[in-house]
Order: structure tokens, then C-alpha cells, then sequence
DNA sequence: TGCCATACCTTGCACCGCAAGGTATCATGC
DNA sequence: GCATGATACCTTGCGGTGCAAGGTATGGCA
């Protein structure tokens, strides 16, 4: 087929969205690792099935090459029962260190939003 | 003088507070303006006061310009009694529109990151 | 006349999400 | 065998954004 399916028009009103992720997919992934380890694929599923966070394996990758450079993740590669070997991350000790730490923030941040939205949300209801 | 004071060496441990708040202070400012109009500066001091969101004038200027341009605010000069006149912004109908429709979204969105961080929280503790 | 405070704006860099496109391995159907 | 599809991981390039730094204008004050 010639015509592309045109990339939908990047409506200005969905960019904030993405923008808002941004920083917050590091918290998730980081948290998503807390109890366990797992790997690129299922790391995605986990966000999808229970938060609803849709993250493209376009942005988890990089991102989880990224954390394992700043030393906050660590690697092995796992031989599946079938198919392609599994690359499974899980926290270092200064990943459980930072999780912590942006959990703290993540609280005193959300809380100061909330804040500022009580007139909205007084308003709207 | 020609020595420069070094930019203080990029800790990569800050760098995700800076990405967190993308997106957030586009609703942060709308959210700022819901009940009353106001001028650039006395915007950052709101947020600075009211939710401890520090945020550089670099900052907040193009976000103003943007989401003037964008059809959410708009802007009148005001002369101050003394000093420099004041540019108010307020809110207009798309606007407000879009702030109730971001508080919606930022209540799922930070809903489901709780959820994400109650293990966490709950090993913390 | 300088100097500071208030107020607004612009430039340039660095960062990051993500769509798109790519590679490797195994199982299955023909 | 050989194509096909599923699983899994990775890379490139573009666009959007925060923000440090630097700049302009106005009025008060010593």
C-alpha cells in the first residue's frame, strides 16, 4: 500500500499527557520491580494490566538501559523453556535506595496537586 | 570575571524530579488560574507558596505564551500603581473545559501510581 | 546619576517519550 | 526443509519541553 494511514493529526490536547509520564514511568518501572524481577515484556504487561499505564517497548528499553548504567537496576540473561532468552532486571541496592526516595517525593508532589485542584474539583462537583 | 561559578555537576539522582513535573505544570498554572486572574511572576509565587513548586521564570513565561496561543488563556496589561505594568492571564471557556478534563485524568493517573507504590510503602514502614 | 526591584521575554542546550523499523530464537504447519 | 508467526530485545530519529542565562523596560530612592 502507497498511502500511510496518516499519522493522526498530534492533537495538542493529548501531548500534556505524554509530558506527565514523563519521570513517572521511571517511579513505575522502579516500583513495578520492588517485589521481584521480571523483564522488558512483562514489566510492560504489569503496567498495562494493573495501572493502565500504556508504555510502548520503545520507551522501556532505552529506559531500562538507562537505569541499569546509573547503576540503579542489574541483569541476567534467563534460557526460556522456549523461545527467546529473557533479559530480567531487578533492583540494586541503590535502586531500592531511590525508590524510596522518589516514592517520598511522588507523595509530597501528588499531595501539593491535589492541593491546588480543590477549587476545581469543588467547583465541578 | 572569567572563571564560571562550574554548573554544578548534573546529578543524574534530580534529573527525574525535573521530568516529573512536565505536564504537571501546565495543570499547575491552569489549575492556578481557576479562580482569579494572574500576572506572570505572582503565578510562580503562588506556586511556590501554596505547593512548594518552584518554578524558574524560564519556565513559566513560554508555558504562558504557549497556552495562550493554545487558546486556554488569555491576556490583558494592566498598569501596576508603581513599576513595570502586569500582564493577567485568565482562563478562557476551552480552558476551563480543559482543566476539569486534566483533573480527571491526573486523578486515574495518580490513583493508579498509588497503587503501583503500596508495596513500597508498605516494606517502609 | 547610579542602582535596585519589579516585571516580562528569548535563546540554546539537554533530556526524554515513542513510532517505526530491525534482529534473533523457537514452534508450528505444509 | 521452509515459510510464518509469536516472543523478546534493541536502535534511530523526531518532536516537545524544562530551564539556566542573558536581555529589556519602568519606576523609586539615595
Amino acid at each position: 500500500m502507497a498511502g500511510r494511514v496518516i499519522p493522526p493529526p498530534p492533537e495538542p490536547a493529548d501531548k500534556w499527557e505524554v509530558q506527565l509520564r514523563k519521570g513517572c514511568l521511571e517511579l513505575a518501572i522502579l516500583a513495578a520491580l520492588w517485589s521481584e524481577r521480571l523483564y522488558g515484556l512483562e514489566i510492560m504487561r504489569r503496567l498495562a494490566d494493573g495501572s493502565g499505564l500504556i508504555v510502548p517497548e520503545g520507551t522501556v528499553y532505552p529506559l531500562l538501559s538507562r537505569l541499569k548504567a546509573e547503576g540503579l537496576l542489574s541483569s541476567e540473561w534467563v534460557e526460556a523453556d522456549a523461545g527467546h532468552p529473557r533479559k530480567y532486571y531487578r533492583l540494586t541496592a541503590a535502586g531500592r535506595r531511590r525508590v524510596v526516595e522518589m516514592a517520598r517525593f511522588w507523595e509530597n508532589f501528588s499531595a501539593s496537586l491535589d492541593d491546588l485542584l480543590a477549587p476545581v474539583r469543588k467547583d465541578t462537583r
